[in-house]
RNA sequence: CGCGGGGUGGAGCAGCGAUAGCUUGUCGGGCUCAUAACCCGAAGGUUGCAGAUUCAAAUCCUGUCCCCGCAA
């Protein structure tokens, strides 16, 4: 059987990996090269970094239009079209190219959490289970019938870096299992429901800001959805602060307002109230600065009790 | 050449033309039932690298390497 793979982000290389051992694979496509980051680099996508010492061809076609000429000239016929983290809406005519279909794997208990960032938001929600699940793609995002789904329970302390990791993982093996029933014709599929449709936009700047007056277990979720990309970050004397990590504590003070320092600790780091109970901060980053512990932020910063943030 | 911040004892910061300072850590000693406590003492830095200016540079200038925030 032969397929064609398109993906961009870290997500989608334990699903290319498992791919590339049990099939053949006519090419790889992914997003362009671009320039980002500081200076304006240009960058290779990871699955395109990924792809580069397997002897398969890769293509990088800026727009749907291209990407349909590229499977033309090229001849790339398929069986199979299989779509993780890739970034870029198939065009209605591929999706009925291959004889098998178009499939898509998404780290979320479809049909909750459609879009770009499932992952994060379920973190920020303070999701006690998700899942991934492997569905055919349909011209709307997201919103194709659904083939398998597995859950996953999400530890009360995870990241969304670690979770993403783990429903990679996780979300590899599941895709093996679709496209190896579906080669057989055993696999099953199931329209979603139109009534738990929710979905996941993806993060803004102001989703990055910390709001104190929120409570701390939201302020808690937060942070933790925003590690380790993009950061939540608050301001501190003018300048932003990333906190990369927290947790809630037992509130032993009163008087203070949402962003005051309440307390100082040299060993952990110090807390912060909020709208509704305190946190800890315990890993931050200055704007300028590489990540460091609280405690070693306290000595240089000289941070004390009625300090404000935010 | 997208904008900007920064590289100073193990760690985090200050100093911004002329004895390199602070907090913490480390080592030694003391006090304490005890401590994230306190007291006394010590070690530890050619101030990223190269060059320029100066009587004198961490501090001004030029170049170079590295780290980071914003933006994309």
């Amino acid at each position: 059987m032969k397929i064609l793979f398109c993906g961009t982000a870290h997500f989608a290389l334990p699903a290319l990996k498992q791919i590339l051992e049990k099939w053949e694979v006519l090419g790889i496509i992914t997003q362009p090269d671009r320039p980002r980051g500081r200076g304006r680099k240009i960058a290779a996508p990871p699955v395109k970094e990924f792809a580069l010492d397997r002897s398969v061809p890769v293509y990088q076609p800026k727009t749907a239009g291209e990407l349909i000429q590229i499977i033309e000239q090229e001849n790339l016929k398929a069986d199979l079209i299989v779509v993780v983290a890739y970034g870029l809406i198939l065009p209605a005519r591929v999706l009925d190219l291959p004889p098998l279909g178009c499939i898509n794997l998404h780290p979320s208990l479809l049909p909750a959490y459609r879009g770009a960032a499932p992952i994060q938001r379920a973190i920020m929600n303070g999701d006690k289970i998700t899942g991934v699940s492997t569905m055919y793609l349909s011209q709307e995002m997201d919103a194709g019938d659904i083939i398998y789904q597995e859950k996953r329970e999400i530890p009360k302390d995870f990241t969304a870096g670690e979770l993403t990791d783990v429903l990679a993982e996780q979300g590899a093996q599941l895709l093996v299992k679709t496209i190896s029933d579906l080669q057989q014709g055993i696999a099953p599929r199931q329209a979603q429901d139109p009534n738990q449709v929710s979905y996941a936009p993806p993060l803004s700047k102001e989703d990055e800001r910390i709001i104190w007056k929120r409570d701390a277990e939201g302020i808690y979720n937060q942070i933790r959805g925003m590690n380790p990309q993009p950061g939540a970050y608050t301001e501190f004397r003018g300048r932003i602060l990333k906190v990369w990590s927290s947790q809630v504590v037992e509130e032993e003070t009163t008087g203070f307002m949402p962003g005051d320092v309440v307390k100082t600790d040299v060993k952990r780091g110090f807390v912060v109230q909020t709208g509704s109970g305190q946190l800890l901060l315990t890993e931050v980053q200055p704007a300028g600065r590489p990540r460091m512990s609280a405690a070693e932020f306290l000595r240089g910063y000289r941070i004390t009790a009625g300090s404000q943030l935010g």
